[in-house]
DNA sequence: CGGTTTGACTTTCTTTGACTTTCGTTTTAT
DNA sequence: ATAAAACGAAAGTCAAAGAAAGTCAAACCG
């Protein structure tokens, strides 16, 4: 459907923006071959504020809309965890790290077995290099979490 | 009886999708060869919550019907995919089943983005071994899905 | 009578296009 | 040279048409 594949569009170009876009209207209809409104269908129906985001926009020659996804303090709770894991790290200061996560309500049960799972399962790694690969995840997973 | 062979479809279809299907009421009436509001009764009345089904639908163009059977039994399709994971996986392919267990409702947005910062956050290991680590890590996941 | 089947009508979501508003630029009048 | 007017290029709005699923009551078997 014309509609849902806007929006994924819409949701890539968020994801490599890290959450903010400037689209052209008019061209982005142009290259879909739709109609300029169905754009701003598909951001009023999708990208309201109650599913937290905010949309700007500017008319006239040179305009364009602009779409950035809010986020909520809780990122800079997880940045503070980001820049404290390092280039390596042990299975038990990783875990305490994700109860620290569970207790602040940052994450869920469901969430904490999933890290734990993510982080312990690293069996076939040179025991030399997992702290290293332990680190890599748990940092992408913060991020994943600041979304 | 017409109900029947409609029912007896559905389940085939859940079957064959692991749990989980999605059908356009139109469509599937037009190929029967019987009113739309047929499939919406033998849904309403085989394919109810308390018989462990989930129903979702949208209207409007381009929209669907999605059935999933949700008692019999998470574990056992989380198995299905934990057998078909092997000893090595591509990011694409763990991306894939990780869509699937989102699609059927056996993780949430969150928990999707959680596997796939797992998933994708190896970038610490040899090209040559990854897809092994991500298979390592998959298969944890999963079994922490199943508690 | 109880479960099926049907079809008319309703609701929801999508698509389109005509018309309006806003803004930057360019032209014109003083 | 400057202020006002005109123009064109966006985006905004809205209503109508279209596409699908939902509802419900009447008719229809068993």
């Amino acid at each position: 459907m014309l509609a849902d594949s806007i929006a994924k569009l819409i949701e890539e170009m968020l994801e490599s923006g890290g959450g903010q876009l400037e689209l052209k209207r008019n061209e982005m209809a142009n290259q879909l071959g739709c109609v300029p409104s169905q754009i701003s269908y598909v951001i009023t129906s999708r990208f309201t504020p109650e599913r937290g985001y905010i949309i700007e926009s500017r008319r006239g020659g040179g305009g364009c809309i602009r779409i950035i996804r809010k986020q909520m303090h809780k990122n800079e709770y997880l940045m503070h965890f980001f820049y404290a894991i390092g280039d390596s790290i042990e299975e038990n200061e990783a875990m305490a790290y994700a109860s620290n996560l569970l207790d602040g309500d940052f994450i869920t049960p469901r969430e904490f077995a999933l890290i734990r799972a993510a982080v312990t399962g690293i069996t076939s790694v040179p025991p030399a290099a997992k702290g290293m690969v332990r680190a890599d995840i748990f940092r992408h997973i913060l991020l994943a979490l600041m979304e």
